[in-house]
DNA sequence: GATTTCACG
DNA sequence: ACGTACGTGAAATCA
């Protein structure tokens, strides 16, 4: 791997901070916001990138020589605020005091500098990365050279995206901003051109000197007006080329090398954070918090010691504005009976009360104050909370900080089990509200990690969305599901039988250990293959294969399939129907797996049936109560959509912008053929492609899943990969930046940890890197079905719709809709889902309603 | 409690 | 030489 010089545009982003943030002065009055949000920025990137080297860059307050060839430039610019002015001359010092190297030339502006700095280090072989949001600098962007657009967001500008944006390629910029014009340096442009006709013509004439040669010669290519625009303005053009190319070539005496980032010196950076009053900072930046950054919240923090009180004399003592500690214990959501339920509250001191269900009835008042009081309410699992809390008859607490939302956040790998001490209830109580506490580290350290927002604007609001699902439910037809189960069972005892008579003897064929035995034991038939344990393996695979050699394998998955469905289903479902309501309540854990997608328990909604024919006689179960309809909007393609949104292969975005068949248009480039020329074998061996892709997939599993030879399906992954480029040096940048961070990100900054990416071990080494590859594609599609969520229920209100939000199926969005509503709902419901958030390739939701989960028709469009 | 299998996206 | 497509949850068997 290449080290990496960060180059940063000092002024871009003091600039930034100091419009962006509110005023922020210290205790003596001086301005400090806009040095606040700029050391912010770079303790940021330290953290985030953990780069070799960098360089902070500064524009030099003499004129430059762009000033001097033309009077106009930046001349529009407002004379900055004396409250900036101040601040500027901070900041060197302030960057040299955490370490880094800072550069400055008169003559020059930071992005000429970073020009220089950047062909430089590609020169020693280096990678160099543009810390800027300024569009300039993508003419530089090249082989070794990237823009790092938003550190927050991690928006990286390769090609691929520099024409995603601007509609050109990176040596045309400079060409394409002296005919658009850049309105910030106030350089004019070409007056009747804009950005489309701007990058249609440079793409057809090779350049700004194919256009203008175009121009006079009246090519019928260029418009007659634009031709006219284009020769009038002819004689600036060179002018406006020489104000937007950056300059490689400044004298500096700085070397890439010289550019690593030293550790602090506390002797130089104590007193220069403190006259600033940037405590927070500070202690951020000292020594210990830079190396790999463990999460300190995770493991430090004993419980404190709780001083139990009496609930009257706990009240009676209390301070309302001061923050509490809430926590609460109660047996799985059940609209059934009346289960036990404690809530403990507790100060930050430790003082504690513990109030059952019926001290909750006679505090009623108090608690309810307290509980909608403006005073902040810290929970480990708030969801849980608001199921306790209407349990015993008392409001939503707000406002609310998750404790265990906001440690998913920082870490979504499963939190290591820990043992309770004791068998009551107590302990597990006093445990949660210990692991309420700490907001403020929290909230800091969600900042440092670059995912407030995420805890913020998602996570902490679906809390509410996913708490009146749980409560909704859905409905199921018991009286339906009983006959299905007695047809099964019926089936499953004449499988047993007939088992039993081509086998000659009685087995379980529940137990894959008996079943092992009968068949390559008894029958000695062959093994397939073995199972993860070294074991002979019964699985379908195997049975599939044993089936052409006796017919047992095949009876066996016919009884499979009827058990599974009948036990995990049938039983399954039925045991959990609420009886009065008929219906059953899922649980969503919103921390419960690594990439960002919900899960749901007890039971699980999220993998009903659907692929086989008896699987969708279960789904057939899950019906719309009176005067409603289920009404089902799923996303079409929404991983490869976020794929092509993250590479921005041009292929990939093309297809989805033209709305085309994905799979057939993958299989017409990876075989070569006319789209038409397409047949069915082709379409599906893309299809497992464009599925595998995601994955990470290797001939290998390519070549088992099409029943093809590895040398076959090594081909076809070589061939989608010269039609697909993008995607692959997407995956491989992805996987460095995995490395070098230890961690991937969506695009909503959604990070998972990947220790195991330097593990010794190589297949848990190559695990982690698919998960490397995987996660911010799956990922990413959980980022978009959450936002839609949040659009969608914040939109129901408003818009008087009676439509409900029942399930999330990762893709699907599942309501119950009252048919009156179906054709107004069914219409705003896909625009707003499908308007979720704006990716590089459109959206698309595919809306469909029934009477049941089975049999549902498409809502026209 | 570990193992195997299989339901879904 | 080794393993070999991501992410989940539930049920049954067996030690």
């Amino acid at each position: 791997m290449k080290p990496r010089l960060y180059l940063i545009d000092a002024h871009a982003y003091l600039h930034r901070a100091y419009h962006a943030l509110p005023p922020l002065n210290n205790s003596r009055g001086e301005p400090v916001g806009a040095l606040y949000g700029f050391a912010r920025t770079l303790l940021q990137l330290l953290r985030r990138e953990k780069p070799e080297l960098v360089a902070v860059c500064f524009d030099h307050p003499e004129p430059t020589f762009r000033h001097k060839a033309f009077a106009p430039y930046k001349a529009t610019r407002k004379e900055l605020d004396a409250d900036l002015v101040g601040q500027l001359k901070s900041a060197a010092p302030l960057a040299r005091a955490m370490g880094l190297a800072c550069v400055e030339q008169p003559g020059y502006e930071a992005d000429d500098l970073m020009a220089t700095l950047a062909r430089r280090a590609v020169e020693e072989g280096l990678e160099a990365v543009l810390v800027t949001a300024d569009k300039d600098a993508l003419q530089l962007v090249g082989p070794g050279v990237r823009v790092l657009r938003d550190v927050t967001n991690s928006v990286w500008m390769e090609s691929e995206q520099v024409e995603a944006k601007l509609g050109v390629p990176p040596s045309l910029v400079v060409d394409y901003l002296s005919l658009v014009g850049d309105a910030s340096d106030n350089v004019p442009g070409v007056k009747g051109v804009g950005p489309v006709g701007a990058s249609k013509l440079l793409k057809r004439f090779g350049g700004l000197d194919g256009v203008l040669a175009a121009a006079r010669r009246a090519d019928p290519e260029v418009p007659a007006k634009t031709a006219k625009a284009l020769l009038a303005a002819e004689g600036d053009i060179p002018l406006y080329r020489r104000l937007i190319a950056l300059r490689a070539d400044v004298p500096l005496s700085l070397k890439p090398s010289q550019c690593a980032p030293a550790k602090p010196e506390e002797a130089t950076l104590r007193p220069l954070f403190e006259g600033l009053e940037f405590g927070s900072l500070l202690k951020e930046l000292l020594p210990a918090s830079f190396s790999a950054a463990p999460l300190h919240s995770e493991s430090a923090k004993t419980a404190p010691d709780w001083k139990d009180v009496e609930p009257e004399e706990w009240l009676r003592g209390l301070d309302r504005s001061t923050p509490l500690l809430l926590s609460c214990l109660r047996s799985a959501p059940s609209l059934v009976d009346a289960s036990p339920v404690h809530l403990a509250l507790a100060l930050e001191d430790g003082r504690s009360a513990v109030f059952d269900r019926a001290a909750c009835g006679r505090w009623r008042s108090q608690l309810s104050a307290l509980l909608t009081g403006g005073a902040l309410k810290s929970v480990y699992g708030l969801k849980e909370l608001l199921w306790a809390l209407d349990e015993v008859g008392l409001p939503a607490p707000a406002p609310v900080f998750d404790a265990q939302l906001a440690r998913y956040c920082l870490n979504p790998a499963r939190p290591k089990a820990e043992a309770f001490a004791g068998g009551d209830w107590k302990g597990p109580l006093l445990s949660r509200l210990g692991k309420a506490a700490g907001q403020r580290e929290l909230s800091q350290e969600l900042k440092n990690e670059g995912v407030l927002a995420l805890y913020e604007m998602v996570e902490r609001p679906l809390v509410e969305i996913l708490y009146e699902m749980e409560r909704l439910g859905v409905s199921v037809d018991a009286a339906y599901l009983s006959r299905l189960g007695a047809e099964f069972d019926s089936e499953l005892e004449r499988l047993q039988g007939e088992l039993d008579g081509l086998a000659g003897l009685k087995i379980n064929v529940n137990s894959p250990k008996q079943l092992a035995g009968l068949l390559y034991d008894t029958l000695a038939l062959p093994v397939p293959h073995k199972t993860a344990k070294g074991g002979r393996s019964t699985d379908e695979e195997s049975l599939r294969f044993l089936c052409g050699l006796h017919p047992i394998p095949a009876k066996v998955l016919d009884y499979r399939e009827l058990s599974k469905l009948k036990s995990t289903y049938i039983d399954g479902l039925l045991s959990r129907l609420d009886a009065r309501s008929g219906r059953v309540h899922t649980t969503f854990d919103q921390t419960g797996t690594e990439t960002g997608r919900l899960s749901s328990v007890n039971p699980n909604l999220q993998n009903i049936p659907i692929r086989s024919a008896a699987g969708q006689r279960i789904r057939r179960a899950f019906v719309a109560p009176p005067g409603c309809v289920l009404l089902s909007a799923d996303y079409s393609q929404i991983d490869l959509r976020v794929l092509a949104h993250l590479c921005g292969d041009p292929l990939l975005v093309d297809s989805f912008k033209k709305g085309e068949d994905i799979h057939t248009r993958t299989a017409s480039e990876v075989f070569k053929v006319a789209p038409e020329a397409v047949d069915k074998e082709m379409r599906r061996r893309a299809k497992a492609v464009n599925f595998g892709i995601v994955y990470g997939q290797t001939p290998f599993g390519l070549a088992i899943e099409l029943g093809i030879s590895q040398h076959e399906a090594a081909g076809i992954i070589r061939s989608y990969f010269e039609r697909y480029g993008a995607i692959q040096r997407w995956a491989e940048a992805n996987l460095e930046e995995a490395r070098r961070t230890g961690a991937v990100r969506t695009f909503l900054g959604r990070l998972r940890r990947l220790p195991e990416l330097s593990a010794q071990n190589t297949a848990q080494r190559q695990a982690g890197e698919r998960a490397a590859r995987n996660t911010p594609v799956q990922g990413g599609s959980a980022d978009v079905i959450k936002l839609a969520m949040l659009k969608v229920r914040a939109g129901l209100e408003g818009k008087r719709f009676k439509s409900r939000l029942a399930l999330q199926i990762h893709d699907e969005l599942l309501f119950e809709t009252p048919r009156s509503e179906v054709a107004a709902f069914s219409k705003w419901v896909r625009a707003t889902m499908e308007g979720a958030v704006e990716l590089s390739v459109p959206l698309v939701v595919d809306v469909k309603a029934g009477a049941n989960w089975r049999d549902m028709e498409v809502v026209a469009r």
